[in-house]
DNA sequence: TATGAATGAGCATTCATTCAT
DNA sequence: GATGAATGAATGCTCATTCAT
C-alpha cells in the first residue's frame, strides 16, 4: 500500500545534499528578488545551476520549496528572538534607562535586517494564501509564547494583567511599525517612529512610569 | 487628427455605465473570494455576464480593474474614517469613561467590517507589488493626516509631543491588531485583544491617567 | 433578389463624401506609416475622426479600403506616367544628349517621390497576397502598354525588335533599381546607380550608339 | 550562478535535434504555402507533429523561426551563386556564343527554382518589415560582391568602368525580371523575356558588341 | 540520482465586425 | 447616415510538471 506520490529525495549522499542546498539558496535569492509569483521553477533550477528534473526530485513543487525555506528561516528567526528575549535588560527601567519597550523595538529592528525581502514576500503570502497564513500564525504563536515568558519574568514591574493579550498587542504593534520602516521605507525619520513605539510599549507595560 | 492610442471607454451611454458597474462588482467578488492571482479576466467577464472583449473595452487589464476598485474602496473607507474621527469622543477620559484609545479601536474594527476580504487581498498586494505598495502608502498618509488632526484637537489632554510619529505608531498598531482579528481570526477572545490595544493607546497618548 | 451583403454607402450627400475622404486619407497615413497588418480598423476610424460604425458604412473592410486607396493611387501614378512618357525627349540621342534611357530613369525616380511608403506597402502585399498581386499585375500591364507606345514612337532609332519584351525588361529594371534607392536607401551614391541604369537602358535600346 | 534568461535549446540530444529539424521543415512548408501572417505557431507545431510548448523551447517565436529559416536558405542560395559565378563562361562572347549576360540570366532562373515560394514570402517581408529589410540587404551585398568579382575577372572585355554600380544594376534587373517569371508567372513567353534581359545585360557590359 | 526535451492546459489580449440607439 | 458598446473566436505565449535516457 505504498503511496503513488512522486518520491521526494531525502538526501543521504553528499552530492544530493549539496544539490538540495543549492536549490534552497536559489529559492531564497529569487523569491526575495522577484517574488513568489514571478519566480518559475525553471528559473530556480537555472539559478541553482542544476536541472529542472533535479529540482522536482528534491521538492514537490515551487510552493513546497518556499514552505521549506520559510521553515528554515522561521527557525533561525525564532532562535534569534529566543536569544534576544533572554536578555535581562531591565536593570533600571525608565525613560532614561534601559527598558523592555526599547529593547523589544531594538530587537525587532535587528530581526528584520535578516532577509527583509524574504520576510516581505512571506508576509504577502500570509495575506493571500491560507496555507501560508497558517504557517505564519504558528510562527507568531511561538513568538507570542516567548514574549509572554519575557513578560512573566518581569511581571512585578509591569502594570498589565493579561500577559498574553499584552504580548500579542506588543508583538503586532512592533511588527507593523518595523515593517513600515524596513519593508516600506520609513516615511519620517526612523528615530521618531522607534522612539514613539518604544515609548508606547513602555507606558503600556510598566507600572507607574 | 486625434491620438491613435487604445481608448478605454469613458461611459456616455447608459448601457456602458451598467457594464462598467457589472465588471467592478464582479471584480470585487472574485478578487475577494479567490485573490488576484487566481482570478482570470475570463472569469471576471463570465461572472459579470459580459464578454471578454467588453471587459477590455472598459479596463486596460486585470490590474487596472483592481486599481480602480481600490480607488473606489479607499475613498469610501477614507470617508468613513473622516466621519469616525470627527466624533468628539473625549468627555471624561479615563479607563472608565470614553477615550481616544478605545474609540480608535472601535472605529478600526468597524472599518474592517467593510469588505475585509478585499482589504486582505489589497494588503497582500501591497506587500508584493510596488505599485500597490505605493497606493497603500498614499492611503496611509491620508489616514495619518486625519489622525494627526484628531490628536491636535485633543493636544491639551495628551502627553505625546511628536504628534505625527504618535499618529503613525497608533495607526500601525491598531491596523495590525485589527488584522489579526478580522483577517486572520482572533487566536484569543477578541475582547482581550481590543482591551489591551485600547489600553495601550490610551496610556501612550494621555497625560497622567 | 437583392444581395444580402452589407450595403456600402455610395456617397451622395456632401457630409457622406467628406467622411469617405477622411477615411481614405487616414488609411493612406496609417498604411504608409505602420503597414497594413499593424493598422486596425479602429485606428483608422479614430485617426479619421469618425466612428468605427461609420467606417464600416463606407468600406466593406480594411482590405477594401486599401484596394480603393490603391486604385486611386494607381490612377494618379498612371496619369503621371502617361504625361511623362508623352514627352518627345529624343532629339539628339547619345551619352551627351538626352535619351530615352536617361528619361525613363528620371521619370521613374520622380514617380517614386509620390508616396513611396504607400508604394512600399503595396509592393509588399503584391508579394504576399494574390489579390494584390493581381492588382499590381494589371497596373504593370498598363505601364508596359505605355512603354511599348513610347518605344514604338522611336522605333527607327532603336535596335530592339521585340518591343513588348524590351518594354517589360526596361520597366522591371528601372523599377527595381529605383526601389533600391527610394525604398531601401541607396547603398552607394544614387548617381552611380542611376548613371549605370540609364546607360544600360540606352545601350540596350538604341542602335549603334 | 548563471543567467536566468529564457534559454533556447541548443540541441545536445538527438531527439532535440530532430524536433528542431521538424519545426524548421514545417516552417518552410507553411510560410511558403500560407505566408508569414497566416501561419500561426500552433499550426506550425501541429504540422511538425510536436507540441506548442516544444516549439517555444526551440524558437523564441514565429519571427525568429523565419529568421533562422532565412539564414539557412540564404546560405544555401549564396553557395549556389558562388558556384554559378565561378564558371568561366566567356570563351567566345557574342550573341551566338556564350556570354556573361546570358549566364547571369540562366543562373538567376536556376536559383529561383529553389523554393520560390519561400523567396516570395521573404521578399514580401523585406518590403514590410525593417528587420527583414536589413537581412535582405545584407544578403544582397554578398551577391553584389560576388558579381563584382565576376566582372573583375572579365574586366578587359567589358566596357563599364564603375563595376560596383554595374553589378548592382545587373543584379536588380535580373532579380526583378526573374521574379516576374518565377513568382508572378510570366505574362509573355519566358524566352522573350530572358532573351531581352540577356541581351540587355550583354550590351550593357560588353565592349563593342 | 541527474538530465532536459516534451507536453498542453491555460492565460492575457486583440481585433474585425455587428447592431441597437 | 452616424455612433460606439458589445461580441468572441483566435493568437501568441507561459509554465508546472512528466518521463525517457
Amino acid at each position: 500500500m505504498s503511496s503513488d506520490k512522486r518520491r521526494i529525495i531525502v538526501p543521504k549522499q553528499k552530492r544530493s545534499e549539496e544539490t538540495r542546498a543549492k536549490i534552497l539558496a536559489a529559492g531564497v535569492d529569487l523569491f526575495s528578488r522577484d517574488g513568489f509569483h514571478s519566480t518559475t521553477s525553471k528559473k530556480i533550477a537555472r539559478h541553482a545551476g542544476i536541472s529542472i528534473g533535479s529540482f522536482y526530485n528534491h521538492f514537490e513543487d515551487k510552493r513546497n520549496l518556499l514552505i521549506e525555506i520559510h521553515r528554515i528561516h522561521a527557525s533561525k528567526v525564532h532562535d534569534m528572538i529566543g536569544d534576544a528575549l533572554k536578555i535581562e535588560s531591565l536593570g533600571s527601567p525608565g525613560p532614561g534607562g534601559s527598558n523592555i519597550g526599547r529593547d523589544i523595538v531594538e530587537q525587532s529592528l535587528k530581526l528584520h535586517d535578516f532577509s527583509p525581502e524574504l520576510h516581505r514576500e512571506i508576509t504577502a503570502l500570509a495575506y493571500s494564501d491560507p496555507q501560508f497564513s497558517e504557517m505564519s500564525r504558528r510562527e507568531e504563536e511561538r513568538v507570542v509564547e516567548l514574549m509572554v515568558g519575557l513578560l512573566e519574568r518581569h511581571r512585578d514591574q509591569l502594570r498589565v494583567d493579561d500577559l498574553e493579550a499584552a504580548a500579542r498587542v506588543v508583538v503586532h504593534a512592533a511588527e507593523e511599525v518595523v515593517h513600515s520602516i524596513k519593508i516600506f521605507g520609513a516615511p519620517i525619520e526612523e528615530k521618531r517612529l522607534t522612539d514613539a513605539l518604544g515609548d508606547m510599549l513602555f507606558r503600556f507595560l510598566y507600572k507607574d512610569s
